[in-house]
RNA sequence: GGCCCGUUCGUCUAGCGGUUAGGACGCGGCCCUUUCACGGCUGAAACACGGGUUCGAUUCCCGUACGGGUCACCA
């Protein structure tokens, strides 16, 4: 629990990268080795979607190079989290390439929190509270109604030992809460909002375990992040107020906070958070042939000053990570946007990246003919077809049919059989632009437009080359 | 409703009292090109509204509107 010590950020965003270097300089007292460790702690309890990638990716970048990156999965909620989606966690993760360098499950460390739990509670900061929830939810609505905030209003506090007995007595089991301190003012400099300040008293104690001894979010996050030592929390902006009461857990575990950065939430096109966002997750990226470093260009400078770049290489795109270029406002995704993004990184991608997803037959010239025409990498197959066939060729007038002819016997095999054919052509037949190459690119991939012809061709072969143009010559 | 945060071209944004309000993506036009793509040039396009403060407000203050977050025995 030692070896941290708070940050001094004195103000404005203190969680930059480059990271370790303007870090390591500003807050002398971090880990031992002062080494960043990040975290993502998602639950298991569905896919992740654009929205917890993007914090994931976040929160890796933070800690390369040579930091750490914890995926702690948070599994406390026995009823609602599943196993798929711990896999489905790591196979995201790692289709996207964000591994982490450590894995943790809460679900193991169970008898942790009671520890911390035990500490809390002998130093007063826990109560037992008996309110059904039905209760807590009336209560709240009372007090919207009369235009208050729903703030709990600490009746449990009010119980004397007796009526706690009585409850008992009942076969009520109390759920605990977290005994915020009223009069601890809670502040902390964040790494994208820059000065935060909350009111403890605009708080509700937060529930943090439940009757039947289960744990909620609050404790067992804040014990992982004081024993993982965890130096920087990065997470949405949904999360701030979860912030300030964690901070004032930090210190009753008589632990030091890291420091904390809370990023402006995504949301769709339309405006807020909606539930197609959520359901934008990483299959669905697959199966639209969605490239992951497309995902990870736009997510890593959308809602900053940067502009978004088709850019592949992540030590590029690492350099230029800057907490400080965060925006505060919600950062718009737009499904387009990726799009463009992917089909600009599809033209950049060598050969050696797509070789193993390409079709029976398609060597790199192949690849290089075909990859400006297309906007994802399945796209490759139905430009291919041009060059292994069966093609359908149009019908072609009597004039281009003669036309056709003559191609037939201009044919030649040399280097750069479609200009050598084409200037040929041009010479004999007196034809130019559209009339000259149009019949030819016709007959030989019976489309109209496509990739180009001087890679194509080659590729198609002389002799099947002959054949489609004697074919549309109707020989 | 309380408390936070926000509002600059279509989008992401720069700006931190005096700027022709800049960039990127997208869009239009031109050039290059058999098509597509790439590249080059070029154009249209923004300070939410109302009050202040000031010689001067996109910038500072107040208010309004709108948007986001939160106020869970979800994370």
């Amino acid at each position: 629990m030692g070896g941290r010590a708070e940050l001094d950020c004195s103000r404005g965003p203190c969680l930059l990268n480059p990271a370790s270097e303007r870090l390591r300089a500003s807050a002398p007292g971090f880990t031992a080795a002062g080494m960043t460790i990040t975290r993502f702690a998602p639950s298991p309890t569905g896919r992740l979607h654009v929205g917890n990638i993007r914090t994931a990716l976040h929160n890796w970048m933070l800690a390369q190079p040579d930091g750490e990156f914890v995926l702690r999965i948070d599994d406390t909620d026995a009823a609602r989290s599943k196993e798929e989606y711990v896999d489905a966690i790591h196979a995201d993760l790692g289709w996207l390439g964000i591994t982490p360098t450590r894995v943790e499950r809460q679900s193991e460390r169970l008898d942790r929190y009671q520890a911390a739990f035990e500490k809390l509670r002998d130093a007063g900061r826990i109560y037992p509270a008996y309110e059904t929830q039905q209760e807590l939810e009336l209560k709240r609505k009372v007090l919207l109604g009369r235009g208050m905030p729903p703030i709990y209003d600490r009746g449990a506090l009010e119980l004397s030992d007796e009526d706690r007995a009585a409850k008992e007595a009942e076969g009520i089991q109390p759920h605990w809460r977290f005994k915020l301190d009223h009069d601890e003012a809670i502040s902390w400099d964040d790494g994208v909002r820059g000065k935060a300040k909350f009111d403890a008293a605009q708080l509700s104690d937060p529930v943090i375990r439940r009757a039947d001894g289960s744990w909620l979010y609050m404790l067992p996050s804040t014990v992982d992040d004081i024993e993982m030592g965890i130096t920087q929390v990065l997470r949405g902006e949904d999360h701030v107020s979860n912030t300030a009461v964690q901070i004032q857990m930090f210190t009753a575990l008589g632990a030091a906070p890291p420091a904390f950065a809370h990023e402006a939430l995504l949301v769709g096109k339309e405006g807020k958070l909606s539930k197609r966002l959520g359901s934008l997750g990483c299959d669905a990226f697959r199966e639209r042939g969605i490239e992951p470093e497309a995902i990870i260009a736009l997510l890593s400078r959308l809602g900053t000053s940067l502009p978004v770049e088709p850019i592949a290489d992540r030590a590029a795109l690492l350099a230029t990570f800057d907490l400080s270029t965060f925006g505060r406002a919600p950062a718009k995704f737009d499904d387009a946007e990726l799009e463009r993004v992917n089909t600009a990184i599809v033209h950049q991608m060598p050969f050696s990246a797509v070789s193993d997803r390409l079709p029976e037959g398609m060597d790199e010239a192949g690849w290089h003919a075909v990859q400006p025409n297309i906007s994802t990498v399945s796209e490759v197959a139905e430009w291919w077809r041009l060059v292994t066939g069966p093609i359908e060729q149009p019908e072609f007038s009597d004039d281009d049919r003669a036309y056709l002819a003559e191609a037939v016997q201009a044919l030649t095999w040399g280097d750069d059989p479609w200009a050598t054919l084409t200037s040929a052509l041009k010479e004999s037949t007196g034809r130019k632009g559209k009339a000259l190459f149009l019949p030819l690119r016709q007959a030989l991939t019976g489309m109209n437009h496509g990739p180009d012809m001087g890679e194509l061709l080659p590729l198609i072969g002389e002799e099947e080359a002959k054949a489609r143009l004697a074919m549309a010559a109707g020989d």
